[in-house]
DNA sequence: AATGAATGAGCGTTCATTCAT
DNA sequence: GATGAATGAACGCTCATTCAT
């Protein structure tokens, strides 16, 4: 019958997030995870491979997932703004819907971890779009701002996961952000002329 | 206060800010820290009161002095973009001189630790300017908007520090930031009209 | 007793003698003698009572009946060597097909086990015999040298077990063993006088 | 000044001599080991490198040395048996008086260990020796005769050990058991012609 | 009667802190 | 005052056994 039980399944990784993200991947424990799941510890093991098994349950989908969506984000823009930032905002909030909360686990809680990497990977992945589109000759510190910026912008991106709002709030939120961002982009940009 | 060493006291501030900047408040190990000053455990607890202690012994002045700082910066800010964008630089770069790294262990070594608040309070402050200085009757879009404009900018600000570069080439890319977030900023955020 | 399939009940008992044979009983894993049974665990304990218990079925057998035609051995022996060798082969041999890897399971797996002192006692039986058929008076240095090549004979007529090897070669194998041992045994053993 | 006290480290390696060779290595259990040797568990792993690191301080000497003091032994070995018998049985004494108890260790309580080979590796060199001194063109019933005999006389060597006897009582065992397998041992071994 | 999920005591190990010297 | 050995609570994990279905 091979029955694991969905709802016991469900219960574990609800605890295991709860865990992780209040106290890291480091903090967390096992036994308090097992307990908040209503589980013996025993029992936990027999639906996820120790520790480190669970985190990956929990955050593997959006580790992998969530940079193929982003992939695809960029290929979808438009290069009018209003338009542009209609788009990416409900292929965001999308994306915050299905990975939200493991979204953030990667992002702050998984340090010393092989996950750890999520959010550089992210950031380059993007930075090298930005590049692609604005800059010709991108000189050694258009480099260093381009990346800059980005990763200033996707962690205002994942902050809007951290308010506490509907989903239509955050919709609003995001649009307003990429603007913000990226309207005008191209002279604010290219306007600043000599540095060095 | 007793009969203690300058000497050695820096040698372990030196080896837990190593320590903890490497492997995090939790992943920091005191033993580690104890023989990377040459100094034996038990004397290391004559110096700082434990783990903890010796955190907040190498954290604690940031956490107090670098709020304190920023609201200064806000009272000296000109009206004026560029010059303001020049004079914040340099005021902020004095601050990476002396709290660079502590204030990185702050942002991101210190989960679940009484120092966690540190970065979320620091935004509270600059939010809190910004909403002054820029809206007359703020919605309650326009304080989430803020807060995450804000947020993402002192992010950014901190990535600076981050980065392996001169002093000079940081004053640079943080100048550029300053203008690349605020110049005209008052357009950029008032021309959003109507969300929602 | 009740209703149990005698079937399920050799599997069982193969898969236990497998494990132990190879991990030892206490390296050995009840679960994966079930899984290998094809039985669930929980049935396993229907058939057996526990670990022990099914220890104690695979190997009580031989645990019982072989010290008691070891017995009938002696009782049987011719005191011609070559023939004594001929009989003693045969009857060894059949003891090897019956409760070969039992014997094997006895000698080496059952450390800190009730089964644990199997060897031990199957020596003094031996021993015994070996004293009565050609010591009179037996020093205390005789007991022991008696005792010691009882036991490494023994060692080795086990030895041969472990051979990967056709019942023939076995058995030619044991022949000439024990005409090592014990051709003109009276001799070799006498003609040690004095020491000390 | 780097001080693991001398004595502890002797409680320590006693304790884990005796638990390792009543229980064998698998089933001993450190907090026994710790608590006999009268220290904190913790502290047992100050001085040995955890349950395996403990085993290996206690065994590893007679592991190398055992074999290459055998291997002297070969070759200072005298043709006539009576003078052969009494040099290997003064050296055999030396062997035990230093490495007895280890040596047992390492025949019976290392199963599933890095150290489980020394018995095999030791028998294996003996045969060689043998074959080399005795057989001519040995046929492969030769062979696993020889084996089969060196494993046995090795082992009535160890259980000499076994025995709870003054050492001059072992020495005089030892020879009654070396001119017991090897006197005349040419015409024993050579007189069984061709079985097959 | 049959199944395999549930249970929890127990293991080896780590490490912040204390304490004897 | 200086040293580093001692301490033991707590962790992640295993597995023989029990029990709900």
């Amino acid at each position: 019958m091979q029955y694991k039980k969905k709802e016991i399944n469900e219960k574990i990784l609800a605890a295991g997030r709860k865990e992780y993200f209040e106290k890291g991947y480091r903090g967390g424990n096992i036994s308090v995870i097992a307990a908040n799941a209503g589980v013996p510890v025993g029992n936990l093991y027999r639906y996820y491979d120790g520790k480190m098994g669970l985190l990956t349950a929990i955050v593997k989908p959006a580790y992998t997932q969530v940079p193929k969506i982003i992939d695809e984000l960029f290929s979808t823009s438009d290069r009018d703004a209003k338009n542009s930032a209609r788009l990416l905002t409900g292929k965001l909030s999308e994306l915050f819907e299905k990975y939200g909360e493991d979204i953030l686990i990667l992002v702050d809680k998984c340090a010393s971890t092989r996950y750890e990497d999520f959010f550089d990977k992210l950031i380059d992945k993007c930075d090298a779009q930005l590049l692609k589109n604005f800059f010709e000759n991108p000189s050694e510190s258009d480099l260093l701002f381009c990346h800059t910026v980005v990763r200033s912008f996707i962690t205002s991106v994942f902050d809007v996961l951290r308010k506490d709002m509907s989903k239509e709030e955050k919709e609003a939120l995001l649009e307003r952000l990429l603007l913000f961002y990226f309207a005008d982009i191209e002279q604010r940009i290219k306007g600043e002329p000599n540095e060095q």
